[in-house]
RNA sequence: GCGCCUUUAGCUCAGUCGGUAGAGCAGCGGCCUUUUAAGCCGUUGGUCCCGGGUUCGAGUCCCGGAGGGCGCACCA
């Protein structure tokens, strides 16, 4: 238990004695167990949206439950605004209908108790529609006061670190989370519908890869062996393909030990799916297929959507360019495909642009492309043909072996998904990962241990196999209009006090 | 990791030049049968983030620390 100020302690001593009071009258809300509910806030508010000031529907009685919000007592009646989960509905009640005990129960109801209440609908002077209430009791009662129901909490560190606040009282905050929720079930029906298996493979990893990240270690005592946290689901996805799963997805946490800011959190949500028989091209069309369908159910049949103060185009098709194209464009024609693909010549654009030196040839042109063209790419646009350099898991293209078969979607100035024909020749595969080995020696401390038993894998045959990853969060922060990856993240990493 | 900003009542915020810490809301008491951000009257409530220092005197100035925000760096 925190350490209470003294008028703290004093709000929450007044709402004990008002639980006591209600319990010395036999009305304990502790003791409820369950309450029959047959209507929601929004229901009632849509179903009666008719009535005129001063009318009654008082033939038709509901049933509803939610928390207290707001409390205006006037004598012998009170009005009370209710929240459920679909929003706040307005409740009144007078001592000449519910009697006066029950009424006298009205007194030491809190802001934040949760009553359940019967009564049917009218449209009161001022003109809010109203639940007149009948019967109600109280059902759960708040022992601590809610913040200020005006201005609601404010100070951002408290609204991550109590989310049950927070969402009491900022009901934005809270629908920006639920709508999360049902983007993510849209997305896995648009998935489904298409015939793909989803799989749920191992968080825990002897060695972590499929991506270019720090892990997070933790220990197995079972084993008496250190793990890894993954940082990809890519590896085990591709195992599923080979063993002939042929449609398989994954919507899973990955762990990432790096920086935390406002697009980036330690863990954080992705969506990776792979195809036999597909190749980028067609993960491209799925992709854009999937963006525009899920930016028109946020948007009921639009294809704009809000960003900040712009609006962004998801009109398809959606803009594309190849990489070193864009890099050229963005660049006024001063970085060209020759020049970045030379390794000494990259390390040269990097001083030029007054970026501090890389370990790795790769890294180098990641630096350039991030300063270069990402704050170009507001309008969705993929980003097509990327150097094999950086591209370890990437099929290359057959007529051009320097550049592989694969995409970056970009949409305000962040990668939203990355998509390849994935790399099936087991021979190949072996030599890039030697070839990683050498940069991870080299000093860049993101390219994972290869994972050895992926190589055997795909020497037992890997049929031809498109795969993408989406940044779930990063998209969801466009389609709910966030700026902060936190706001659309229900517990984001904190920092532990003291 | 570096820089800038920030932390005052349960909540939202003032606090001047260094001179006894304020308001609104919430709470408590009273009046009020269609109110609505907050009705009217009265009233309680403080570890000024923590620890040092300067000073007769620190919410205020200085140093150190903690949490948070933003930017840079890092990070697909």
């Amino acid at each position: 238990m925190d350490e209470l100020g003294k008028t703290e302690a004093a709000l929450i001593a007044a709402r004990r004695e008002n639980l006591a009071a209600l319990r010395s009258r036999g009305r304990d809300p502790f003791a409820q167990r369950r309450c029959d509910v047959d209507a929601t806030a929004q229901e009632l508010l849509e179903r009666y949206a008719f009535l005129e000031p001063g009318q009654d529907a008082a033939a038709e009685a509901w049933s509803l439950a939610g928390r207290v919000l707001s409390k205006r007592t006037m004598g012998k009646t009170v009005f009370a605004d209710l929240a459920d989960r679909t929003g706040r509905i307005q409740v009144y009640v007078r001592r000449q209908d519910v009697g006066d005990d029950a009424f006298a129960d009205w007194h030491d109801l809190d802001r934040g108790d949760f009553i359940a209440v019967r009564g049917y609908m009218f449209r009161s002077k001022v003109g809010e529609l109203t639940l007149h209430v009948t019967a109600f009791s109280p059902i759960a009662k708040a022992l601590r006061p809610l913040p200020d129901k005006w201005h609601g909490l404010q100070d951002i560190e408290k609204r991550y670190r109590q989310r049950y606040v927070d969402f009491v009282v900022n009901p934005d905050a809270r629908e920006a989370l639920m709508l999360r929720s049902r983007l993510i079930a849209e997305m896995r029906r648009f998935i489904d519908a298409r015939g793909f298996y989803e799989a749920e493979t191992p968080t825990l990893l002897h060695v972590a890869g499929g991506a270019a990240a720090r892990p997070f270690v933790t220990h197995c005592n079972a084993l008496d062996r250190q793990l890894q946290l993954r940082i990809a689901t890519e590896l085990n996805l591709k195992r599923l393909i080979v063993a002939g799963m042929e449609r398989v997805y994954e919507i899973g946490r990955i762990f990432r030990n790096e920086g935390i800011d406002t697009t980036h959190n330690p863990e954080f949500t992705m969506l990776e799916l792979y195809a036999a028989y597909w190749d980028v091209s067609d993960m491209l069309e799925f992709n854009e297929a999937l963006v525009a369908h899920l930016v028109d159910f946020v948007t009921a049949g639009a294809t704009d959507l809000r960003h900040g103060d712009t609006t962004i185009s998801f009109a398809r098709p959606f803009a594309r360019i190849e990489y070193f194209d864009a890099l050229a464009r963005f660049s006024g024609g001063k970085y060209t495909r020759a020049r970045l693909l030379d390794a000494r010549q990259a390390a040269e654009v990097l001083g030029e642009l007054g970026l501090p030196a890389s370990p790795t040839h790769g890294h180098a042109l990641d630096k350039i492309f991030e300063r270069i063209a990402e704050p170009h790419l507001v309008a969705p646009t993929f980003v097509t043909g990327y150097p094999a350099v950086i591209s370890p898991l990437a099929k290359r293209r057959s007529k051009d072996g320097e550049v592989v078969d694969r995409y970056e979607l970009f949409c305000a100035n962040m990668e939203i998904s990355n998509a390849f024909t994935e790399l099936n020749d087991p021979d190949d595969q072996r030599a890039r990962f030697e070839a990683q080995v050498a940069d991870r020696i080299a000093g860049d401390e993101e390219i994972p241990e290869p994972d050895w038993d992926f190589v055997r894998a795909l020497e037992y045959g890997m049929p031809p196999t498109a795969g993408i990853g989406i940044g779930v969060d990063r998209l969801m922060m466009l389609l709910t209009d966030q700026r902060s990856v936190r706001d659309v993240l229900l517990f984001p990493m904190q920092r532990q006090h003291g």
